[in-house]
RNA sequence: UGGGGGAUCGUAUAGGGGUAAUACGACGGGUUCUGGCCCCGUUAACCGAGGUUCGAAUCCUCGUCCCCCAGCCA
């Protein structure tokens, strides 16, 4: 019998959801919604919802829907749009025909407005912003009733028309929920629903100058729809109140339920639209979509996949507590996907010359390459190998520290996939002492990488065939921001958070030939170093443009690091 | 301190009265034609004080600390 491994406990959203189920709390339905304003770049942080959200649907036999929240025209484009459909489907969410925009409810929304004036419930107030604000009071003192507060329902419907009908200047005057000034929840001292907004509408144009509010649409639309379940962050907890107060008072087919859970935060990583704009506009980035950025653009054109993304959603849990997941996390997720799926090909990032003493200046070989160690089905190719190539110049030391396994003067190595190398002799600089080229014999025994002898080398190094290699441009990435130094006696700001490392480009690598018609978007391993990403923008054809997704974990590194610091 | 929330290994999550579990990280080892992958092991937590109970991370009480709310943003 297969060992069926534990079902992963449910997160407390995913539990009210099955206990919905069970009591039969909306007739076995499930739905959600994805409600992005369209006002932005999608980031990691959105995949988080949208990974809940469809995820839950699609549990459940439920469905998902994608809705714009599109009520503020100020902050609106088109272009954000398309973006957002096409992130998400690139992260591999199908919405069928549950595509919709809170300004198609437009008019059901202004009906519902009105019917709130007449009974009673919504008044018009032309107190002005700053007049408002005043009368609201403060968290610890209540609020004081607006003198428009009492205005009869005749006027209240009179000018709300007036309002729509565009005889108003924008903040003359805005329509208003009657709830309770003196109310703890800020939200509930008569929040404003509809405002004036003269701006011509990217889906509606210029049929509308007053454009109704967050508190009011959501929790509408969502009824509108069906919406079983409402998920969103915490931030709206407060909100909750407001958004059944309007269901309640309404005469609604059904009733929502809202539940909110905690954003996702990242080390090393800012989530801010805010923030992200500012690097964005202050060209500290190469936009919206530069690898270093945690926008599902910036993520993609990195190399990260949607399968990786997808997984470390599901992993980082789901709960109520502001949290901080470790990007490490997300690394490993990419670690894990493209281990198993990436072609292992040969690239020298920094390249130092060896010049193979014993072989024929005038012979290449080609040798047989594994496309993939663990997985025989993705084939072989061959590689050219000759007398001069290149090898990393990590891969070589004059003086070796302890442990270093790799090529050294009178040391034996192995070429991957090629032949046992001995380093004979170093060529360098008389001047500046800087090495030149690296001599070395090769053991013609050894071709394919084993000896006949049986004789074990410490090391296996990657290497390119000097005359065959491509020249081709990487880029390095790291993170974009440091970590906060929690013992740092100041605050630090923004700009002292940014790490000025984040990316290096080398311009003059050597990738082994195959590579030379790689389609933008490949994946693959440079053995030994990282997965990397054939740029979908700055590649052209025969000159491929590699981002690096992430290093291979690098023990050497450590072991390094740990004798460095000694 | 008006209201709304939240506190479990370094990090993120499980555990809903009965052995505090899993993953990432860190550390150590095995294996290896990638110092990768894989395998094994170690590390390490219930915010505090009382109470209820044979037994409390879990239930109760009182504290402490953290987050959110005073947009005509969402």
């Amino acid at each position: 019998m297969d060992e069926i491994s534990p079902p992963r406990p449910k997160d407390f959203i995913r539990q009210i959801v099955a206990d919905d189920l069970a009591s039969n709390k909306h007739q076995g339905r499930v739905v959600t919604r994805f409600p992005p304003e369209p006002n932005g770049y999608l980031h990691i942080g959105h995949a988080k919802s949208i990974c809940l959200n469809f995820g839950v649907a699609n549990e459940n036999g439920g469905v998902c829907h994608l809705r714009f929240d599109d009520t503020n025209p100020t902050k609106e484009e088109v272009e954000y749009v398309e973006s957002i459909k096409s992130d998400v489907r690139w992260l591999g969410f199908d919405w069928g025909d549950h595509l919709f925009y809170a300004s198609d409810y437009f008019d059901q929304l202004y009906a519902y407005a009105v019917m709130l004036i007449k009974s009673g419930k919504a008044y018009v107030c032309s107190l002005p912003p700053e007049k408002i604000r005043e009368y609201r009071g403060t968290l610890k003192e209540p609020g004081k009733d607006s003198p428009y507060r009492e205005r009869s329902v005749d006027e209240n419907l009179d000018l709300f028309e007036r309002m729509k009908a565009g005889e108003f200047e924008n903040g003359a005057h805005v329509l208003r929920a009657k709830i309770d000034m003196a109310s703890p929840n800020i939200t509930m001292r008569d929040p404003v629903i509809y405002r004036i907004l003269k701006k011509s509408h990217h889906r509606t144009g210029d049929k509308w100058c007053i454009y109704p509010m967050y508190d009011f649409t959501h929790c509408l639309s969502d009824s509108i729809e069906g919406v079983t379940h409402s998920l969103c962050t915490l931030e709206f907890q407060d909100n909750r109140a407001l958004y059944d107060w309007v269901l309640e008072n309404l005469p609604v087919k059904c009733q929502p339920r809202q539940y909110e859970f905690a954003r996702l935060n990242l080390t090393n990583t800012i989530m801010s639209k805010r923030l992200l704009l500012k690097l964005v506009q202050d060209g500290l980035v190469d936009g919206w979509d530069d690898p270093r950025m945690p926008t599902l653009s910036g993520l993609r054109r990195r190399g990260y996949t949607p399968k990786a993304i997808r997984n470390f959603c599901e992993r980082i849990g789901l709960a109520k507590k502001n949290s901080e997941v470790d990007i490490a996390l997300l690394e490993h997720c990419i670690r894990v996907d493209l281990n198993e799926r990436a072609h292992r090909v040969m690239a020298v990032l920094r390249p130092l010359k060896v010049i193979i003493d014993n072989y024929p200046e005038d012979r290449t070989e080609d040798l047989v390459f594994q496309n993939h160690p663990e997985d025989t089905a993705m084939g072989t190719r061959m590689v050219p190998f000759s007398r001069e190539l290149y090898i990393e110049q990590d891969d070589f030391r004059m003086d070796p520290p302890k442990k270093f396994f790799r090529l050294a003067p009178g040391r034996e190595v192995r070429l991957r996939y090629a032949y046992y190398i001995t380093c004979v002799n170093v060529e360098k600089d008389e001047k500046t002492g800087e090495i030149l080229a690296i001599h070395c014999t090769y053991d013609p025994e050894t071709k394919g990488g084993s000896s006949p002898d049986g004789r074990k080398v410490k090391g296996t190094i990657h290497w390119v065939s000097a005359a065959h290699a491509l020249e081709a441009k990487v880029r390095l990435y790291d993170h974009l921001m440091n970590k906060p130094d929690k013992d740092a006696k100041e605050e630090v700001g923004f700009a002292d958070l940014l790490n000025k490392n984040s990316l290096e480009v080398l311009d003059v690598c050597r990738v082994e030939p195959s590579l030379k018609d790689a389609d933008p978007g490949t994946k693959v391993q440079f053995e030994r170093l990282g997965y990397f990403n054939v740029d979908p923008i700055d590649s052209s054809p025969g000159k491929p443009v590699f981002n690096r997704i992430v290093s291979l974990r690098d023990t050497w590194a450590k072991i390094e690091k740990a004798q460095k610091s000694k």
